[in-house]
DNA sequence: CTCCAGGGATCAG
DNA sequence: CTGATCCATGGA
């Protein structure tokens, strides 16, 4: 990874990220916890995140080149390249992918910046939890609510995300007031799970996505769908194909000649014709799919 | 007012 | 095993 840094304004900048939009990779949906500060019409495009108990700024300008800041060469390396999987090579991925799809072809033409982020999995199976029957700016309210009732404060109005047993420790009216609605249970379910030991989230990285789909899906509250987009989002599972409404509306509009499949059909469909990099197209799809309001009334 | 939202648990067939 | 219903709540 080139890059270079600048000491008086504590900065990594990246003069080329040919394939990294960082206003692609952080508003597809796989992330809650962050906030565009400048850039919505135009021109550079910054943003501020909170991860891996920092605060985080990400500049990038119309040239591609990206500055992140405050931060070293040393926490550079040690947590963001991995957290925007900046050492994968998505030119090779994207050669797979559209070697022989054309529909995926298409998506990566329009939303290719788009990079699988490596979240913390606890960060992630909670958030993940909060997406059902939810939509994206709520699941950002109620993290940010959850956070600010148990995390501790760091910068820029943004709180460490809480421990497991520090939510463990929570009722659930003190959950439930943070506006997780029926999901109050569930989250209490993983955190006690978590807290105690009877789930390690770190050991399912050596296990395969068939073996840490079955571990999550032993928490109340997470079935397969949450638990792929835990595998994707934080446990670098790329062959993972979580599938949603939207997923199940553009695939069958453009896999099954608009016929109704069930989301298990789909996810064998594109277990098989996606491979290895099957959550990467799952992402483009996804970002595709919203774009056009596939399936929608109001469909573009 | 009704409808819907990055699903899953539960219960019927 | 597959399909219908309910879940709590805010925004359109």
């Amino acid at each position: 990874m080139l890059y270079e840094y600048d000491r008086s304004a504590c900065a990594v900048r990246l003069a080329e990220a040919p394939g990294f939009s960082v206003g692609q990779t952080l508003e597809c949906g796989q992330c809650f916890r962050f906030a565009r500060v400048s850039g919505a019409g135009g021109g550079a495009a910054e943003y501020v995140l909170a991860a891996y108990d920092k605060v985080l700024r990400v500049r990038q300008e119309d040239s591609g080149a990206v500055t992140f800041f405050p931060t070293t060469p040393e926490e550079f390396e040690a947590v963001w390249i991995g957290y925007f999987d900046l050492a994968a090579d998505y030119e090779n991925i994207k050669r797979v992918l559209t070697e022989k799809d054309e529909w995926v072809r298409e998506a990566s033409a329009r939303f290719g910046g788009i990079r699988i982020l490596n979240q913390e999995p606890w960060e992630c199976l909670v958030s993940f939890i909060l997406s059902q029957v939810s939509n994206i700016p709520r699941i950002k309210k109620v993290l940010g609510n959850l956070t600010r009732a148990f995390g501790t404060p760091i910068s820029d109005g943004f709180h460490t995300f809480p421990s497991p047993a520090r939510l463990a420790g929570a009722g659930l009216g003190e959950l439930e007031a943070c506006g997780t609605g029926f999901r109050a249970q569930y989250i209490l379910d993983a955190a006690q799970k978590v807290a105690s030991g009877e789930l390690r989230l770190e050991a399912l990285f050596a296990l395969d996505a068939g073996g840490a789909r079955e571990e999550l899906m032993k928490i109340k509250g997470v079935g397969p769908k949450i638990a792929d987009c835990v595998m994707l989002f934080s446990l670098g599972k790329k062959e993972v194909f979580p599938a949603d409404v939207w997923i199940k509306r553009v695939m069958q509009r453009f896999y099954f000649g608009g016929a109704p499949e069930s989301i298990k059909a789909i996810g064998d469909f594109a277990a098989r014709r996606f491979g290895e990099y099957a959550g990467v197209a799952q992402e483009y799809l996804y970002a595709y799919a919203r774009d056009r309001q596939i399936g929608k009334k109001n469909e573009a």
